[in-house]
DNA sequence: CCTACCGATCGGTAGG
DNA sequence: CCTACCGATCGGTAGG
């Protein structure tokens, strides 16, 4: 593996683990294995690699946008797309971390990243919705922008503050705790449950 | 206003604002307007005055929980719930703020805040939720611990990046656009709905 | 509550 | 990709 590649994982990593400001450039440099200045080559400032990283995870993300986009046309189109947005933050919950970090240490440079990576099939989800409200398959009483973005708290959240908070839920079965660091399966079951039954209509 | 809570309330908003390790005593000083050693008079360090604005967040919180615990002994008691939750956070969304960031930088001193100040009251509320399960009020399908869990996570969510995320809202009303900062009331009119739909049988 | 100051660490540069 | 180094800022202290 390249330097570079290394270099934007292991940035990756420590920026979800402890932000931007929270990681100086000698921890990445040490974690790669190279002097801090190297980082400085191969990436013209800290400000930069910051741009590099997140440049990385959206281009992740919009290689699953058309599966998505695919799945909203289909029958069973919202467990479809719930369940493809779960495994993109399941292959790497560093992702969801990253992104809440954005959301609440930048709010200005988030918003122009919705507008461009969310809003276009954000609107497309919706508009089905509206279109199923329409001929009685879903409750017409969703709100379906502001449903989506709950259920968005509820996947985002889960992701990021899931593996400290299911110490809350009672492990009273006997096949053992969960891995360190992965999500209880509990959490996920519940939200697509949850996902579900306020959409669909009966 | 003596010094001391003018620099917690400072030290609160910013640290919220720009996280802990975001937060430079003399950016606090200055809002205060001191001079930075006199922070370090009132608090012997930046980690005693972290601790105090944790101190003074959980004890407020603790003020509302008596009321939580006395809804959910009623009959309309989740919407009550969660109405009191609502209402705390909305009266300072900072407190959210404060949370989230604690949980995602120090999950560690976290899931020792939440042993301590969430599992009693969470306890009391999924075994209600358990026992009109039983009685048939309420759906059987519902993971008790697990829901709650990712209700907080919408309530979360929505103060936290909620301000940010709602320009995702189409506002097609024509009574203008909610005031910056502030949530807008369809978020919070949706997390309601979906938390009622996929608690209640029927 | 202040002035003056400390060593450590920050992001970044010069030069090879 | 390295050694050597920069000014700025960090949390914190001495002394009044």
């Amino acid at each position: 593996m390249d330097v570079r590649t290394k270099i934007l994982e292991e940035a990756t990593r420590l920026f979800a683990a402890h932000g931007v400001d929270g990681t100086a450039l000698q921890e990445i440099a040490d974690a790669v294995g190279v002097k801090k200045p190297s980082l400085l080559y191969h990436f013209p400032s800290k400000e930069a690699l910051h741009a590099s990283v997140l440049e990385d995870l959206l281009s992740r993300w919009n290689e699953i946008v058309p599966r998505l986009l695919h799945a909203v046309a289909r029958e069973d189109r919202f467990d479809a797309v719930l369940d493809a947005c779960i495994a993109f933050f399941t292959a790497d919950p560093d992702r969801a971390r990253l992104l809440l970090r954005e959301a609440i240490d930048r709010p200005g440079e988030m918003r122009a990243l919705l507008s461009t990576h969310v809003t276009p099939w954000l609107g497309v989800m919706a508009e089905s919705i509206k279109k199923a409200q329409a001929d009685g398959s879903m409750r017409k009483t969703v709100d379906a922008e502001a449903y989506i973005l709950q259920i968005i708290h509820m996947v985002i959240g889960t992701f990021t503050v899931g593996a400290t908070v299911q110490v809350l839920l009672g492990h009273s079965g006997s096949n053992g705790r969960p891995k360190r660091g992965s999500i209880d399966p509990r959490l996920t079951a519940e939200l697509k449950r949850v996902a579900r039954i306020a959409l669909k209509q009966e």
